[in-house]
RNA sequence: GGGCCCGUGGCCUAGUCUGGAUAAGGCACCGUCCUUCUAAGUCGGUGAUCGUGGGUCCGAAUCCCACCGGGCCCGCCA
């Protein structure tokens, strides 16, 4: 829960008093440029048959006299609000002055899973897969924000065919003891193209599935090491872009604790049988369960994994790529419906990331991995660095690089509305002008640079604001709202285009608004926007995962 | 064939849920500004039938219907 001075809600609830229709969404952000809230009374005139003049003195007569509105303006149908910039920088500080952070954070007792990545521990993760796991960071970042206390996990999925195939890719084309994640990787390939052709390897890949359910030791040992080599790299991978998973279940454990069975008996009077295979009926459609020679398939592992969050969790968040759209509800009708689960369970979907060239393939080969993005994007920005910064030591460029680039590759996958297909394409990746990351911390690192130098100086509400401090005042205000709007969506990425909203604003004030030579006055009401605009960028950073500098 | 998602200047996006005032940015291109605080920046310019056609409405990028184009799903795979 976030604590502020809420103006908006006052004027709509004022207004409420006398038009009890009026919704929130009548009173809105003005994105015209003529105020900063207006209420489109259009409605109210039509349905009471009052002219624009009648809503606009009646309402003026309720908030004419408030101290946090500059002014009142009547326009066709709409009322303009002008709110008072000195009440919004006041209103900004006080939460800062108390806790260091605006808005502040009541702590929200509810317990939160966000699974993310869980991607099959085949090969190292590719850049199609961090779309996961950069919303999935960023979405557990901003609940824990909100005051959640939010658990990241990791659904290891070590049970399936695939991992079966790469087991056995790795004993037949792999002959080390100690392979590396890309030496798995060719082997899983070979293995891939053997099984396509049908050879006995198909064979020997069920029988992988049946021991491993059985408990076979040297199956159990040999899988559990593939699998983590694999893991190993890929959290060596995501820990470079500052994610951090908390929990992992391994899908095999859930088998061998009896949890899938305990669904079978749960399931029992809604389970049908083909074969030998057991199966639901879930919206129209036969859902197995299991494989007619008794082993578990992705579904039911899949609905054991989610009783056991909901045991743990008040409130579950998936993070699934779009083609999981339906699994996902016939998970959520197994585990509410059937199984009668109150807690709340929520979805968060995502669409492909694709190449210029088609589709990813990890099975194919036909991927860019993380590791080289990564490497690219540190090259790209030691570059841009060195060029800018020429007299700084290795050290700190070095340091600057990697900062951008995990900066750089986080805001670029997660600034595009998760439901829209994105085409990777280098130039725009490693892009590190206009509406990127650098963009936002440049303006930060100047914005630390004009404070180095006031050191101790005294800061103040003041008056009189010109119309950039004032801009983004207003924007900074808005902070509340943003998180707000982002939880409610579980839109992560509207943090990031707040980050550039608030970004532009800052720049015009920086352009327009000298700082260290200005009156006594200007100067103190404008280290507080500044100390307020970093404290700002920081929070909202955080967030999306920007590493901020305070020089670069 | 059925279901879900996407379509906004040459390219990439914001805005769509909750309809509202000249559709907001970036990239590229042309031009401007380093004797005011970091030029990864600023300012100006060129450039948009908001996929198409209907409908609802005082008002549609936004809601409804149809169609077109792209993605995803419709396995005893995950």
């Amino acid at each position: 829960m976030l604590l502020f001075d809420d103006y908006w809600k006052k004027i709509i609830e004022s207004i409420q008093t006398a038009y009890p229709e009026v919704t929130e969404g009548d009173i809105a952000l003005d994105r015209s440029g003529h105020c900063d809230l207006t209420f489109r009374a259009f409605q109210v005139m039509k349905k009471r048959g009052l002219s624009s003049e009648a809503v606009y003195s009646k309402v003026t007569e309720i908030l004419g006299a408030s101290d946090f509105i500059e002014k009142i303006e009547s326009v066709g149908g709409y009322v303009n609000f002008t709110l008072m910039p000195s009440k919004l920088m006041e209103a900004i500080w006080k939460e800062m002055e108390g806790t260091n952070q605006y808005p502040d954070t009541f702590q929200d007792p509810e317990r939160v899973s966000v699974e993310h990545t869980s991607t099959n521990p085949t090969g190292p993760i590719h850049i199609g897969r961090i779309r996961n796991s950069i919303i999935g960071d960023s979405l557990a970042r901003l609940l824990a924000r909100y005051g959640y206390r939010v658990t990241t996990q990791y659904f290891i999925n070590d049970s399936g065919r695939q991992v079966a195939s790469l087991y056995a890719g790795y004993r037949k084309f792999v002959k080390s003891d100690n392979p590396s994640a890309y030496d798995l990787l060719e082997g899983y390939k070979q293995a891939t193209v053997e099984l396509e052709a049908g050879t006995e390897l198909n064979g020997e890949v069920d029988q992988v599935i049946r021991d491993y359910e059985k408990g076979d030791p040297e199956t159990i040992e040999g899988i559990r090491k593939v699998c983590s080599i694999i893991l190993d790299s890929i959290n060596a991978s995501l820990f470079n872009l500052g994610i951090k998973i908390d929990d992992y279940t391994w899908e095999s454990d859930l088998i061998r604790t009896g949890d899938i069975g305990r669904i079978m008996e749960d399931l029992e009077e809604d389970l049908l049988e083909e074969a030998g295979a057991k199966y639901i009926m879930s919206n129209g459609r036969k859902m197995f369960l299991t494989r007619k020679d008794g082993t578990s398939l992705y579904f039911s592992r899949d609905i054991a994994y989610h009783l056991y969050k909901f045991q743990n969790f008040d409130w579950l968040i998936d993070v699934l790529g779009e083609n999981h759209k339906e699994h996902a509800s016939h998970i959520e009708y197994v585990t509410k419906t059937l199984l009668n689960q109150e807690h709340r369970l929520d979805f968060v979907f995502y669409s492909y990331v694709s190449l210029e060239t088609g589709k990813m393939s990890t099975r194919k080969g036909q991927i860019i991995t993380l590791d080289e993005l990564y490497e690219r994007a540190i090259e790209e920005s030691l570059k841009v660095v060195k060029s800018k910064r020429p007299e700084l030591p290795e050290e700190s460029l070095k340091e600057i690089a990697m900062n951008v680039a995990v900066s750089a590759i986080r805001f670029h996958i997660l600034k595009l509305n998760s439901n829209k297909p994105m085409v990777f394409k280098w130039s725009e990746a490693l892009n590190l002008e206009g509406d990127s990351a650098p963009f936002v911390m440049y303006s930060y690192a100047r914005a630390s640079s004009i404070m180095r130098k006031l050191e101790g100086q005294n800061q103040a509400v003041g008056k009189n604001y010109n119309k950039e401090e004032g801009a983004l005042i207003r924007q900074m205000y808005l902070y509340p709202y943003v998180l707000t709007e982002s939880l409610r969506g579980l839109k992560p990425e509207n943090v990031a285009n707040y980050l550039l909203e608030l970004t532009r604003k800052f720049n015009d004030f920086y352009s327009n608004c000298p700082v260290i030579n200005a009156l006594q006055e200007e100067k103190e009401r404008r280290v507080l926007i500044i100390n307020s605009y970093r404290t700002i960028i920081r929070d909202a950073a955080n967030i999306v995962g920007l590493k901020i500098l305070e020089e670069m």
